[in-house]
RNA sequence: GGGGGAAUGCCCGAGUGGUUAAAGGGGACGGGCUGUAAACCCGUUAGCUUAGCUUUCGUAGGUUCGAAUCCUACUUCCCCCA
């Protein structure tokens, strides 16, 4: 018995449309008969300067609603950083300083500006409020959540039973991203599912301080490259959003093939009908679509065009990159029969000690001008020009004096 | 305040006097293969011009022919009781 959607609840699903959950849909409703642009909240913290495709899950459905004619709300959560979020961490975060929270807002901008109008944004510091706070303030804050509720969340749970501590400033920090909410006066706030309990208590602290709680929506979270974890900058398995395009469009590579629809999904524009096409053929075929997709979007098609041949060169055909680091060695590095191929390794950072370098020739990773290094005694004469190569994909042109 | 426990290599984690530079896993790196920096297989994973030497198991001392393993003090952390 199906009805006939009525107007507000079409907005809805086209407000929704590629999120996990939406607490609640009345309340959603209700906010989009209002015909006014709705104040959608997403708060960031500088707490690592650098943004990866997994922000912009949330950069990316933050435009869409930016333009359906909502205003974006961003909150540069410079206090909280300060703070640290507890979500999905098995340690205390290290707090940061205040320099570097600002630093990182810098920098954070500049990269969101690459998918969100910031003009046609509101840009807040959470700071501006919480430095005025004072600790009677905080402690207020802190009347609000019972230590059970606290208890409950799966990254406590966890943490407690297995005995690693919990700081008591950890259990604030849901409780200053909800007075965000009310500081901004926020109609909608989103975030990765994993901010759902975070976004939830920013509901009960708005009620209390007497204005209509905010609506939360939830959006899925990018695995990172591994296929299993989320995407993290700690984790070593995120493509960041300043990635030059060779070095995206080869991370994007290494996505796990089980992976590619949910990167097609949340990190590209492509029509489904074209996705299920792709995916439905050759699985390298439809990397390479997906890996210059996302390359063309932050940088562009051309680009992203060179970076998939650059890519085919070097690792299916095995040639050289387009652009190799040149550099000459320092003379205190050459002697007389020429520089040791071990000193060169370490020089270069091809190599982190000399023990490692000795492996890797051992190991056969060490070229030099496309020969295998077979002696660990080998030397560059003096004079010449060396290609060194370590491994597949890391090269550098030598002069040596 | 009282009692108990823990600190090991990039991470997790075994190891309670002697082939222990330290099991196992993860990660990373290298090789092979390929459809890619996927998957899979193999190898490497403290430093040092390396058949050898030096340093490493929270810190500082001590016992011993010999210690990550025993003792003392210190530091840090966790748990339980109050």
């Amino acid at each position: 018995m199906t009805e006939t959607p009525l107007p507000s609840e079409v907005d809805v699903r086209g407000f929704l449309a590629g999120t996990v959950a939406c607490h609640t849909e009345a309340d959603l409703a209700s906010k989009l008969k209002l015909s006014r642009p709705l104040r959608i909240k997403l708060g960031v913290d500088p707490s690592s300067p650098d943004l990866h495709l997994g922000h912009a899950v949330q950069l990316r459905y933050l435009r869409r609603l930016q333009d359906q004619g909502h205003l974006p709300v961003l909150i540069i959560g410079d206090a909280t950083a300060r703070v640290g979020d507890p979500t999905g961490r098995n340690a205390t975060r290290p707090q940061l300083n205040a320099e570097q929270a600002a630093a990182n807002a810098q920098t954070y901008l500049e990269q969101a500006g690459q998918v969100l109008d910031l003009d046609r944004a509101e840009i807040v510091h959470n700071g501006d409020w919480f430095d005025r706070m004072g600790f009677m303030d905080a402690i207020e804050l802190g009347a609000f959540m019972t230590v059970a509720r606290m208890l409950e969340r799966d990254t406590f749970a966890t943490r407690h039973a297995a005995g690693v501590p919990i700081g008591i400033h950890e259990f604030l920090y849901p409780l200053m991203q909800a007075r965000d909410s009310v500081e901004v006066r926020a109609d909608v706030e989103i975030g990765g599912t994993d901010q759902t309990f975070n976004l939830l208590v920013g509901r009960d602290v708005m009620r209390d301080a007497g204005l209509e709680p905010q609506v939360c929506v939830t959006l899925p979270i990018l695995p990172g490259l591994d296929g299993v974890q989320k995407m993290s900058k700690s984790l070593g398995n995120a493509v960041g959003l300043k990635d030059p395009p060779t070095e995206m469009f080869g991370k994007v590579m290494s996505v796990p093939d089980a992976q590619m629809a949910e990167y097609f999904g949340l990190c590209t524009d492509e029509d489904p009908q074209r996705v299920e096409t792709l995916l439905a053929g050759s699985p390298r075929e439809a990397k390479a679509a997906l890996a210059r997709s996302i390359t063309a979007i932050y940088h562009d098609e051309d680009a992203a065009a060179r970076a998939s041949a650059e890519f085919d060169r070097v690792f299916r055909d095995r040639g050289l990159p387009d652009e190799i680091p040149e550099s000459e060695l320092p003379t205190d590095l050459v002697e007389d029969d020429g520089a040791w191929i071990v000193r060169v390794l370490t020089h270069l950072d091809l190599a982190p000690s000399g023990s490692a370098a000795r492996r890797l020739i051992k190991e056969g990773g060490v070229k030099v001008d496309g020969e295998k290094v077979q002696d660990e005694q080998a030397r560059l004469s003096r004079g010449s020009h060396a290609l060194v190569q370590v491994g597949k994909r890391r090269f550098h042109r030598v002069v040596v004096p």
